[in-house]
DNA sequence: CTAGGATCCTGTCAGC
DNA sequence: TGCTGACAGGATCCTA
């Protein structure tokens, strides 16, 4: 699922789309994707006019006139899909992003001004929409215990210190950890710890500095990669222009990559299970401390 | 406080 | 073919 960086594809790809046009109107398919009264969905979503998009480590904010803001989480599974004047999609690659919509996997359709529509669909029901007063946003607990933005300023003291707070945690539960840094998941934690040569079921105690300031130099490089890139996607990702590219072939060194060679020594990528994830490493060149 | 595990869902794939 | 179990890129809640 969407990462920092596939976040972010889907936000700029909001913002160009959708910023500056009115809800005509909202259909809810899936009430756990929308845990929003309908009388407040009539009254304060409907007929307002979508002022910005943000994003704060993995979650997006559209911010509605009238002061409330759509605060919307992908999970695992979760994707957007304009159709109209533009045909685009980004967040979870399948084949939703191509096909007739809305589909079984369509949960809540918003209708814009203009004969526009924002489909977004999520296979799992992990993913939600909610809804706030703006101001009240950065309150929100959940926003206010996340750890620096990775590729925003210097997140270096924050992550330094954060990382500290758990040294007897495997150095992978604690950077998938959100309170650590924002962004990462399952995908950028192997990246990153493959970049910087750490095995992923290291303690944190074992490590120095060094070694994480290494990690958070791969954490940034291999999002800015993706970023640049459009957002990586497992299998395939659609660019703003409707067609397909492929991701993993291009960037991930270690992710899907059990039992092939590493692009560093040679080694068999090997596949384990750390912190409850399955976790691609290479044996030779991340050694346990 | 900490760390580990179960859990929310649906779909796909490997193995029998 | 049909069944079963494992697994999937997240984050929260529960337990010890």
């Amino acid at each position: 699922m969407p990462e920092l960086p596939e976040v972010e594809t889907v936000r700029r790809g909001l913002d160009k789309l959708i910023v500056g046009k009115q809800i005509v109107a909202v259909d809810c398919l899936c009430e756990k994707s929308l845990p929003i009264a309908t009388a407040d969905v009539n009254k304060i979503i409907v007929g307002a006019t979508i002022l910005a998009v943000r994003r704060r480590a993995k979650m997006l904010m559209i911010d509605l006139s009238g002061n409330y803001t759509l605060l919307i989480h992908l999970k695992m599974t979760g994707q957007m899909v304009y159709r109209g004047e533009a045909n685009w999609g980004a967040g979870h690659p399948n084949d939703s992003f191509l096909g007739n919509l809305p589909d079984r996997s369509t949960r809540v359709i918003i209708r814009l001004s203009g004969d526009n529509t924002l489909f977004f669909n999520d296979q799992r029901k992990f993913g939600w929409i909610k809804l706030y007063p703006t101001t009240e946003i950065d309150d929100l607990p959940t926003m206010r215990k996340l750890g620096p933005e990775p590729l925003i300023g210097d997140p270096w003291p924050e992550f330094i210190r954060r990382v500290r707070r758990h040294p007897r945690l495997s150095i992978k539960a604690t950077i998938l950890d959100q309170t650590t840094i924002a962004g990462v998941g399952n995908i950028y934690a192997d990246e990153s710890l493959w970049l910087a040569k750490i095995h992923p079921a290291t303690k944190v105690e074992q490590l120095s500095d060094d070694d994480l300031k290494r990690l958070l130099d791969g954490i940034k490089k291999s999002m800015a990669d993706s970023l640049a890139a459009g957002g990586s996607t497992a299998r395939n990702y659609v660019k703003a222009d409707g067609t397909r590219g492929d991701y993993l072939d291009k960037f991930a060194a270690v992710y899907n990559r059990a039992n092939q060679p590493c692009l560093r020594c040679g080694h068999d990528i090997a596949k384990i299970r750390v912190a409850g994830r399955g976790t691609q490493y290479c044996p030779n060149c991340q050694m346990l401390q």
